[in-house]
DNA sequence: CGTGAAAATATTAGTATTTTCACGGTGCTCTAAT
């Protein structure tokens, strides 16, 4: 069965990495990448994603980079590729310089296959030089879902990754990820620079594990209980630092084996716990979102978020860490109108103009060429800032950005007006942002099929209710789409008035929830869209 | 946007209400002192 292609990486996957079956997907992303098309992976963990990359590694001809946000993620792999004897080595600001020097010449010489890094080590001029030199074939963006979440304002060097791919020479550029929405999905392909890419969605679906929302009054007190009674062992999300400490703190009143973990505490002690809950001596981790990312714990039986993440993308995210082992687990979810506040906090306020005009006139001075550092020390701001105020210039399409290097557009608009665009770009991100936290909050209160909802926000059908979550189970779940109307129906294309083409995700009996290419999710009422002519199917 | 602590004001003597204000998540990197 399968390609020639298919049957190629099949072989080398039995002999190489001694995988004698391949699953779902592997062979056809395998196959691609060796062929040299670039493929955006989206497998649930556990699901072989790392195969995915290090079969066609092997065949390509040339060393093959991988970019993880994680330093504690690089490690792992590592290791595991020294197991098996494959040369990999790690590139972060603690390596020496003889280290770097001698792992650029091993990579060069072809006595290296794998180099690790994080994004912001390919902010480096001398480091992209290098690797340039050593002709990659290959380069591997894991945990790809953070180009969009990571990209904006937290990690900008993700942002940079597509010109980092341009400056090596195009490498065959392979993104990894569990989870992506559709939207999530474009952003990866746009931002990466993928040309023609094959997109490999494996199932969202993880029948067995229950869906769940709970009202809460927000104390902790209810949630403590909740978590007290749930089959052990298991993770609990909170918003804020404060309440996993003070969370952690109920649970251990109540005789639970639990700890707190979040990025305020000290390296040791997060580790310490983390080990501690991979070794079974802990029952319970309450948590900020630090906690999770390569966590691969196949008896978590329990994920409780006592506060809403900021998005469905976060949540499905955070209790794909429950049954892996595919033993039945539980995703409960504390909700409250009000800790959508915070979320909406989080989104992020929008840049000053002033600033952004600032930015804009400096580099018109400077005589519409500088870099980053002569800009930030020029207009005295924070590296983070400029970054910031730069990449929506660029999105505004006033100035273009190398990886360090600073231009201005061919026919850059006055500072002034470019300042307003960017403005505007922010202002359309923040609105799009919030359209997906007001996914959340309809996922929350939704009394239809729980998993439907959230397949389909993924760009999945469930055929009916699955009978597994609590609105199936209190029988308020109907089934979202009707039989009879078929004007609109799920996934369809449309194109609106306002917000231009977009595909329906979501069918009820009286709306439609549309994704929209610009303008995010959007509910919309049939009659109104019908009356008004608001909507046209298209293409 | 919502919360909670602290400060300011109000009511009537040690406490009750209103107003103000800071704070809230994710990691790599680079630097300096041990």
């Amino acid at each position: 069965m399968g390609t020639s292609a298919e049957r190629r990486v099949e072989r080398v996957a039995r002999e190489a990495l001694g995988l004698d079956e391949l699953r779902p997907g592997q062979p056809e992303a395998m196959a691609a990448l060796a062929e040299g098309r670039d493929t955006l992976v989206v497998m649930p963990t556990g699901g072989g994603k790392s195969a995915v990359y290090q079969v066609p590694a092997l065949l390509l001809d040339g060393p093959t980079l991988v970019v993880s946000p994680l330093i504690a993620l690089q490690r792992d792999q590592v290791e595991a590729l020294r197991e098996r004897d494959e040369q990999a080595v790690r590139l972060d600001a603690g390596t020496s310089k003889g280290e770097r020097e001698s792992s650029f010449e091993s990579l060069r010489a072809g006595e290296t296959e794998f180099l690790f890094c994080a994004p912001e080590q390919l902010a480096r001029p001398d480091v992209v030089r290098e690797l340039a030199a050593a002709k990659p074939s290959l380069l591997v963006v894991d945990e790809a879902h953070c180009v969009s979440a990571w990209g904006h304002d937290f990690r900008p060097d993700y942002l940079r990754l597509g010109a980092v791919a341009d400056a090596l020479g195009r490498p065959v550029v392979a993104a990894l990820t569990a989870t992506a929405a559709p939207p999530v999905r474009a952003e990866i392909v746009e931002r990466l620079r993928m040309r023609d890419p094959l997109e490999v969605v494996c199932g969202f679906d993880r029948p067995n594990i229950s869906l769940e929302v709970r009202g809460t009054t927000g104390d902790g007190e209810d949630v403590a209980e909740a978590v007290e009674a749930l089959a052990k062992p298991g993770l609990v999300y909170t918003a804020t630092r404060k309440r996993a400490a003070e969370l952690a703190g109920r649970l251990g009143e109540r005789g639970v084996r639990a700890a707190a973990y979040h990025a305020g505490m000290r390296r040791a002690d997060r580790d310490a716990v983390q080990e501690a809950f991979m070794a079974g001596e802990l029952d319970v981790v309450v948590a900020t979102n630090a906690f999770g990312m390569g966590i691969d714990k196949p008896d978590v039986r329990f994920v409780v978020h006592a506060q809403v993440p900021g998005s469905l993308d976060s949540y499905y995210q955070e209790i794909g860490r429950a049954g892996r082992d595919g033993e039945p687990a539980a995703a409960v979810l504390f909700y409250r109108a009000e800790d959508l506040g915070m979320q909406r906090f989080f989104t992020g306020g929008l840049p000053d103009e002033d600033a952004l005009a600032a930015v804009a006139r400096a580099l018109g001075e400077e005589g519409g060429r500088t870099d980053r550092k002569h800009l930030r020390e020029r207009l005295g701001i924070t590296a983070r800032r400029v970054t910031s105020l730069l990449n929506l210039l660029e999105k505004a399409g006033a100035v273009r950005l190398g990886t360090r290097s600073v231009a201005a557009a061919e026919d850059a608009p006055a500072p002034e007006e470019a300042a307003r665009a960017a403005r505007e770009v922010a202002e359309r991100h923040r609105e799009v942002e919030r359209t997906r936290l007001e996914m959340m909050r309809r996922y929350a209160e939704t009394r239809d099929c729980r998993r439907g909802f959230l397949l389909g926000y993924f760009g999945e059908r469930l055929p009916g209710p699955c009978g597994a979550c609590d609105t199936c189970l209190a029988g308020t779940a109907s089934h979202p789409e009707p039989a009879g109307d078929v004007r609109f129906p799920m996934h369809a294309r449309v194109e609106h008035v306002e917000w231009g083409p977009g595909e329906v995700i979501r069918r009820e009996e009286d709306r439609l929830t549309v994704l929209f290419h610009e303008g995010g999710y959007r509910e919309l009422l049939l009659s109104a869209v019908t009356e008004e002519g608001l909507l046209r199917e298209a293409g």
